[in-house]
DNA sequence: GCAAAATTCCTAATATCTCGGAATTTTGCT
DNA sequence: AGCAAAATTCCGAGATATTAGGAATTTTGC
């Protein structure tokens, strides 16, 4: 599709706003896009004019209120946040001690965390947050929605991440990859332990837009140790991810 | 500020996207900005490629993820909001039950609310909420800001607002307006019943940064029914509330 | 499988952007 | 308060990218 060059441009800046460097000057961002210091400083002006930067520390520009405000639009709008909320909320209220809940979205071959609930949030670490870009391969949440991808879009994933798919043990070569896909995706909900945060266990089922195609996936993660030695819980858990995952398929069909 | 023109145009469809009207299609674009039918698509596939959009049902386009990824960062830089969790949540439990409280901003001669934290909610309205701007006249999260801005900021503010800051009684004249704000001011924290949401009392408290410059405000929500007859737990919380500014504060300049 | 809607493609006149450097304002510091 | 340094705005002209409109193509809804 053709673009409006120069808007890329002065979008691009946005891009550079990460968590690990939410800071830049007008001259960093110049000197990454290799731009004169006064179209940097254009470019800067029009992201501040919308809100989505704003001038923090003189010369030092942050992320601005333009975003809090689409936050919550997006988040007031998505139907897959709207018909989720309730049953995620029942989820985690229904599968006992620390446990946290979460709803994830497919997004470009990424999986996004787009909300998360907990009544007592177990101590350990996790990645899966909301707004935070994951990769599609590790962890219950992305693996719930990788293997109920169309083959079609397997296939690119496929071509795009060889190394990481058999580092991940799911396959050299395409045909055992769709094996392997094919498998796990019976064996729904889907299982993992350890594979984005140590001592972490992720519980997740996949959730499915009114085209049966792949939306994203619901689920919970608790402390690994949680259930070492209490197989049934795990089981009891499985069932429940199970059903809120039909439950908003379903609610995503009816309203 | 010099701006391009042409970045600025696209960056406006997106002040297009209200709660009101999440939803839009190419064709409503360029119709509401004047823009052939190729330029709309342009401009919004500009959009959509920083994932500030993103194609719902055929044609309808809403917010997209980017919004919610630079909704993290910035939750996650903004000192203001850093600084203040802590002392939120502590305020809140403090308060009794039934309070919400809320974290705020100043934004253009707005107020934005960029945290809330209950623990069990009042079954109250509330029109502030994370991430809606709000009018920077009424409710107590609003005037603790408002009547703390510099004299400068204050009179630009009048000479905008002039009917609403009569119809508020805050003055019909500069000088009458200088004199309420300023008593105001001296009454600190502050407290409005029912400005913005009937029923609701709230308790206010101004933030200051590091160069004794407004920022915000931080304070607390609750059904004015529960303090009708209780006068000393208003006491109280009006003491809690000023504490916790002055903690966000003191804790803005230390780190 | 068909009609309608959505989206992409095309081109050339032209409106707009970009740059460097100078001018000006703001800031940090004493 | 006042100074030097940094940040930001201003400027104009050559170079470049943008735009409209209609036609072509793809996708969608039934």
């Amino acid at each position: 599709m053709k673009k409006v060059a120069t808007a890329d441009r002065v979008l691009s800046i946005l891009r550079l706003f990460t968590t690990e460097r939410p800071e830049w000057t007008v001259d960093d961002v110049g000197a990454e896009l290799r731009l004169s210091a006064s179209t940097a400083y254009e470019y800067v002006g029009c992201l501040v004019g919308a809100g989505l930067l704003v001038a923090g520390r003189t010369g030092h520009y942050t992320v601005g209120p333009a975003a809090i405000e689409l936050d919550r639009i997006a988040r007031r709008v998505d139907p897959l946040t709207r018909n989720a909320r309730a049953i995620l909320r029942k989820l985690v209220e229904e599968s006992g001690a620390g446990t946290i809940g979460l709803l994830c979205r497919l997004y470009r071959l990424q999986v996004m965390c787009v909300d998360e609930y907990s009544i007592n949030p177990p101590a350990i670490q996790t990645s899966y947050e909301r707004g935070r870009p994951m990769p599609l391969i590790r962890g219950s949440a992305s693996k719930a929605i990788l293997v109920n991808l169309p083959a079609r879009t397997l296939r690119r994933f496929f071509d795009l991440e060889r190394e990481a798919v058999a580092a991940m043990g799911l396959g050299r070569d395409w045909e055992a990859f769709k094996a392997e896909t094919r498998r796990l995706r019976r064996s729904a909900p889907l299982i993992s332990i350890g594979e984005l945060d140590a001592g972490a266990l992720g519980v997740s089922a996949p959730v499915f837009g009114e085209n049966d195609l792949i939306l994203g996936s619901i689920g919970l993660v608790l402390a690994a140790e949680a259930v070492r030695e209490d197989p049934a819980r795990v089981e009891i858990l499985k069932m429940l991810v199970g059903s809120a995952g039909q439950a908003v398929t379903c609610a995503l069909r009816s309203p």
